[in-house]
DNA sequence: CTTCGTAAATTTTTT
DNA sequence: ATTTACGAAG
């Protein structure tokens, strides 16, 4: 038996591939998932490779998970042949056990399989300390991890206390972007302040230094320094670095494509030991092993560059043409879906120009046809999209709930669907939008534990030195930090100092020296208890079972269940990995995303965004909101690779489906609280082909939608030349005419597409898209060196540019 | 120090 | 429309 068997030419190219770097070029479908685990596991048992020596990249929690899951039932299968001579699902269950508890214990325990976040914070609890920074900060193994909003805490913090800012022209949100994006480049505050221009700019570098001195302070790292801390230790330390390189000598990346510039740079000090890629030749026993597709990047929002995937032959490869090349495999064989549906996703990508040449080639039936259907409003839509699946379930008694699910462009629409489910009483769960880790009470509980491991943890001790309430108020907090900050000392040091808190006297000395205890003693217990057990006495001694007993509302209710699942997650933490423990169960809490979390067992509808649906597969998929300014998203619209992500985020949504595949778009939209906007079909609907196609004819929402562009371009030309005619002293034409299309009758000013605009505070700017008309119109405006703004021309101070 | 009320913002996609 | 944030009163 091998792991060879039942796969086709190019799968088994790429699974026995051994050494050296390999590009696995993977279409949707095309059984990508398979190649990787079977070559984990040819690895394993063929090659006799070291299971500590590989390392294997996915792009979730869960799909790690899953790749653990398979391999060991690929590893039990091989087994159970090789030592019994029989299948191993008819090995009574005792030895069943025996044999996965071996396989785990000698080998998927010691492989790394995770996500880029969770590998390398791994690594960075091992050699942290060794860290030299340029700024001389410093960290220690117990770092904390801090997520988007304790980031933008901090940042808001720095923004109206240190630089004495106005968090309303500095947005929190917007600054800790464009330091996200900066640390994504590998770039340190110096750096960001030579490359931007102008006051802002320099400004938000000073926020960048200031934010990682806070970092420090707290002994905290966000997200990015996840990956940027350890690429600069590897550059740096030799010794660190030789010691992964020689010990991570098969690497294997899945998703290759969505990988950002710190992620590259991660894998090639690790595969060459800071060599350039061209110039590495030891390949023996060593290997390089990416799989992606670029028609399926859809993550360069946060940096993802597919250009790295594009490049990889230049970089690591043979450079050699596509024909003979031993660097590139391509898996252009699609098991998943239909013909129809890989003809309709076939035809949509090819309107993307930054490609690498791939068709899907069917190996299933025709299938049935692509189902397109009108509605009025979104409300209309969600019942549209409940009858027909209603129907579908009643003409198909075997389709199970959870073989469908319903794809949006964006998290507030599951709204109005999650409305017209539970009127008909249709069961689903909605993945994304809130995490279970990011409730307030589970929040608070792990604010205690980290607390416990990390002292310097001021952001965590800030959350829960009053929670819950034991009347510490804002002035005592105030006098403290005061003094903290004037000794440079963590918080916890202060509160901990019985004589300076005696000094405070009174109701506040009371709380927080009972508060001093109760850590204290917690932190006692922290070496010799569980993790579930330290979780259920920090909830209990905290006073916030109390509390919630005696709230004794439905939502008090609500948040004691969830701290019994956060119980459970702990004691299923523990069972899971032998050396589980509270540092652990915290990273694991931080990294995990709410796709991570839902079990997929249950027979309900899933409901999640498109982005959330990339490497999954239904047999049923439903995808809404079809519309311009939408799907593609507004601020695309007038950008040709943004409009071309979108184009693969379409495609990824439509190669989910197998079986049946039905598009759905509505005629006017509530976006925000009541205002109703007409809404175009989606550009992509008319890049479907026709004969594919049944429903509501596609065509007058394609032909209406190619008018309208031409109608768009008419008019910005006619604004041109109408500007010319009127420099030239003649008289103007039949443009407002045809703008009447866009703008409405409001009174003394009209927008529309095309118009030039004079912004109080952002400059010249043109008119992008209109939305809704008379008193109620809203536009997109695009201004020099920023990204797309919607205004209120009622409210924004804007000026068409024509009048001055 | 806490609670209650009003004002303001919110909607891209996420490890 | 709904949620969060801040300020005034208790």
């Amino acid at each position: 038996m091998s792991f060879l068997d039942g796969l086709n030419d190019a799968q088994r190219q790429a699974v026995d591939h051994l050494s050296g770097p390999l590009l696995v070029v993977a279409g949707a479908g095309s059984g990508k998932t398979r190649a990787l685990t079977h070559r984990i596991a040819h690895l394993i048992s063929h090659h006799c490779v070291d299971p500590a020596n590989i390392l294997a990249v996915t792009f979730t929690n869960k799909a790690a998970r899953e790749m653990k899951e398979r391999l060991e039932i690929l590893l039990a299968r091989k087994i159970a042949f090789d030592q019994f001579a029989q299948p191993y699902s008819t090995l009574e269950m005792g030895k069943q056990r025996e044999l996965r508890t071996r396989i785990y214990r000698e080998i998927t325990k010691e492989l790394w399989i995770g996500t880029f976040h969770a590998l390398f914070s791994r690594l960075l609890r091992f050699d942290i300390d060794k860290f030299v920074d340029t700024e001389g900060l410093s960290w220690t193994r117990q770092f904390s991890i801090y997520d988007e909003k304790d980031a933008q805490n901090l940042i808001k913090e720095i923004v109206t206390q240190d630089l004495q800012l106005d968090p309303k022209r500095f947005e929190p949100k917007k600054i800790r972007w464009a330091i996200s994006n900066a640390k994504n480049q590998g770039w340190m505050p110096e750096k960001l302040e030579v490359e931007s221009e102008g006051h802002r700019g320099k400004l938000i570098a000073k926020v960048y230094r200031l934010y990682r001195k806070s970092l420090a302070a707290n002994n905290a790292l966000d997200f990015d320094d996840l990956l940027l801390i350890p690429v600069q230790l590897l550059q740096q330390n030799e010794q660190i670095r030789g010691y992964w390189h020689n010990r991570f000598k098969h690497l294997l990346v899945d998703e290759y494509q969505d990988t950002n510039r710190t992620q590259y740079e991660l894998i090639r000090l690790l595969s060459t030991n800071n060599l350039q890629p061209s110039l590495f030749k030891s390949w023996d026993n060593r290997s390089i092993f990416v799989v992606g597709d670029a028609d399926q990047s859809i993550y360069s929002f946060r940096a993802a560059d597919f250009t790295i995937l594009m490049d990889f032959q230049n970089d690591f490869g043979d450079k050699k043409s596509d024909k003979i090349t031993k660097t590139m495999v391509k898996l252009e064989e699609n098991y998943r879906s239909t013909a129809t549906i890989l003809e309709a996703a076939n035809s949509l990508i090819s309107n993307n120009t930054e490609r690498i040449d791939k068709v899907l080639k069917a190996t299933r039936g025709e299938g049935s046809l692509i189902h397109l259907t009108r509605c009025d409003d979104e409300i209309a839509e969600a019942e549209a999209v409940t009858h027909r699946l209603k129907n579908l379930q009643r003409t198909n008694p075997e389709l199970n709930w959870r073989d469908i699910t319903i794809l949006y462009r964006t998290n507030a629409q599951s709204r109005s669907l999650e409305d017209s489910l539970v009127r008909w009483g249709i069961p689903y769960v909605v993945v994304g939008g809130l995490r279970f880790y990011d409730r307030r009470e589970i929040k608070d509980i792990l604010a205690y534990l980290k607390l416990l491991i990390n002292p310097a943890d001021t952001v965590s001790l800030l959350r829960i030195i009053n929670t819950p309430r034991r009347g510490i108020g804002k002035t005592t907090i105030q006098r403290l930090t005061d003094a903290a900050n004037q000794l440079s000392i963590p918080l916890w040091d202060i509160v901990s100092d019985h004589e300076a808190v005696r000094t405070l006297g009174g109701r506040s000395a009371k709380g927080l020296l009972q508060f001093c205890e109760l850590i204290t003693s917690l932190k006692e217990q922290l070496k010799n208890s569980k993790p579930h057990v330290l979780i259920q006495d920090v909830i209990e001694r905290s006073g916030y079972l109390n509390e919630l007993i005696s709230d004794a509302t439905e939502e008090s209710e609500e948040r004691r269940r969830n701290l019994q699942e956060l119980i459970n997650a702990a004691i299923q933490h523990e069972e899971e990995n032998d050396d589980g423990n509270i540092e652990t169960f915290l990273a694991t809490a931080a990294l995990a995303s709410d796709a991570d979390e839902k079990d997929t067992s249950s027979n309900r509808i899933t409901l999640m965004t498109l982005h959330s649906s990339k490497g999954l597969e239904f047999p049923v998929v439903c995808i809404v909101g079809m519309e311009q300014g939408l799907f593609p998203s507004y601020r695309s619209l007038d950008d040709s690779s943004s409009l071309e992500e979108e184009r693969r985020l379409c495609y990824v949504g439509i190669t989910r489906a197998k079986e049946q595949l039905f598009l759905f778009h509505a005629s006017e939209r509530r976006l925000w609280g009541g205002i109703r906007e007409p809404a175009l079909p989606s550009l992509f609907l008319s890049e479907l082909p026709e004969n594919l196609l049944k429903g509501d004819r596609p065509l007058s929402g394609g032909a209406a939608l190619r008018k309208e562009n031409r109608l768009e371009r008419l008019t910005r030309i006619d604004r041109k030349e109408s500007l010319e005619a009127l420099a030239g002293g003649e008289q103007s034409l039949p443009a407002n005419g045809l703008r009447k299309v866009h703008a409405g009758p409001s009174p003394g000013k009209s927008w529309a597409v095309g118009d030039q605009v004079i912004h109080a505070n952002f400059g010249l700017g043109e008119i992008t898209h209109t939305f809704g008309s008379g008193q109620k119109i809203s536009i997109a405006v695009k201004f020099e060196g920023m990204g797309p703004k919607i205004l209120d021309p009622r409210l924004a101070p804007i000026q068409p540019a024509g009048n001055i």
